[in-house]
DNA sequence: TTTTACCGTGCCATACAAAGAACGAGAAAT
DNA sequence: ATTTCTCGTTCTTTGTATGGCACGGTAAAA
């Protein structure tokens, strides 16, 4: 037999075998594949699905975002988009050292006014 | 008039001030008030629930995790759980940061007064 | 005292999010 | 040719999150 392709490793994978791999069931990746604009797999001439390797890490990080860490799918969206996920926290904790640092500013200014007048 | 208790910031709020304060329903939090542990407003005698600023503080991040990042109630609390035994918590630091704030009102009240009287 | 205005608990209703099921059909492997 | 997997669409179910009601109690104001 000549030249035959060898089965090294997988390029593309079926709806059920992703499914199959997070233990959900096929319409859920269906379903999230409404939900999320990141997940595009190709499909074929008659219309299947192929996922590739990074179509398969995109649906993971979904999977990370809602089934782990307790996202809605919306919150989950927002997480993608922003493209930050973690280190929100700090942002927020500067911000209130601000807004602390105006107030206090507002006090001092208030007592060199009464000192002045 | 001798010693009497001054106005300067409320000790204690009524659900429905609190309520109020984040745009939601009485029964909304109270609703919270069963699904986080966190959440444990003293009540008086009749049974009313008396809200302290710390209290305030926690709602505030529940609103913060579900409302604006997008976490379901669920994902909600792991966050507040694993946050804790972090050691560290962001949101005890923020807390922090506004027992300071109140502190420091009190400074500043206590400054009105001396010039007032 | 009567009214007004909360608040309590407990239960039920709604709204929407999330997921799954059912349908008929087609390709491909066995 | 029977089985197995997939398709798209649509329908149905489940579950979460929230709101609202009924009914009673308390307190303070009128």
């Amino acid at each position: 037999m000549p030249y035959k392709e060898r089965e090294i490793e997988k390029k593309y994978y079926s709806i059920g075998e992703v499914a199959q791999m997070f233990k959900v069931a096929p319409s859920l990746i269906r379903y999230w594949e409404g939900e999320f604009d990141i997940i595009n797999p190709k499909k074929d001439r008659k219309g299947n699905r192929r996922y590739t390797k990074p179509d398969i890490q995109k649906i993971k990080y979904i999977y990370h975002l809602v089934k782990e860490k307790g996202y809605t799918l919306q919150g989950a969206q927002e997480v993608i988009k922003s493209g930050k996920e973690a280190g929100i926290d700090k942002v927020e904790a500067v911000q209130k050292l601000q807004e602390i640092k105006d107030f206090l500013i507002s006090i001092r200014d208030q007592y060199n006014s009464k000192s002045e007048s």
